[in-house]
DNA sequence: CAGAATATATCGTCCGACGACATATGCCGT
DNA sequence: ACGGCATATGTCGTCGGACGATATATTCTG
């Protein structure tokens, strides 16, 4: 019983290889773009992870290429990755909706009171 | 730039503390309840990440009530909590929009191939 | 020529998650 | 009456992952 699903940094690399294959720092501007410049993922964090992610099967080297003596190792989605990604989105998409839904108009157990109007 | 937001067993003790106050294991119920059952906190995990969200000022003690010997102690969302939990939430909400988008309908970049048929 | 951007990699530290264990009471079935 | 389960909170040790720092190499821009 591992509760320990994909998330934090993995998810982000993950939703970041789920349109196209990517490398390293590819992956880093991505996740910088679709969480809007909230994460920035450092390198150790990136190379740990994607190392992390490779041993676990959810993703693999799709192609190495070189231009002029720097090298790019693309990695992509696996079928299992791919479907980690499924089911922890879907996972959190029932979250989100519950939290968001708590939040948005919360009756607080019958309390009339409301740190912020329900717009 | 601490990357770090509300992920994980915060996350969920944050919103399972969303819509009321609730003592520690009511908690570890809810969370399992709005995690579809995917989700059981141990109590270690949970009352340390009680202390600590307690120890950020996201949470509080609400008050605490005795019932025949058995101490029951409720927190609740502070108004940073709050809006901790509603930032975090509104982040999470792009982010399994696009890789549900991505994952839904991928044009993978003009390729036709995909391992699973386009629904 | 200096500095930023591109690109990958390693290392040490620290914190959080987890599992295991401990304690105490109330309830239910046998 | 007793055992087991649910309720309820707490501690401890471990381990993995995230982070910051640092290193290296090349190309592009000022």
């Amino acid at each position: 019983m591992s509760n320990r699903l994909v998330q934090g940094p993995a998810l982000l690399i993950l939703t970041a290889l789920a349109d196209a294959p990517r490398h390293g720092y590819g992956i880093l501007q991505e996740v910088a773009a679709l969480s809007e410049g909230r994460v920035r993922l450092r390198t150790g964090t990136l190379y740990g992870a994607l190392d992390r992610l490779q041993g676990q099967g959810l993703i693999q080297v799709e192609r190495e290429e070189v231009v002029d003596g720097r090298a790019r190792r693309f990695y992509s989605l696996s079928p299992s990755g791919r479907a980690a990604l499924a089911e922890e989105i879907g996972h959190l998409r029932t979250v989100v909706t519950e939290a968001h839904r708590r939040l948005g108009n919360g009756p607080v157990d019958g309390l009339g009171g409301w740190e912020a109007s329900p717009a």
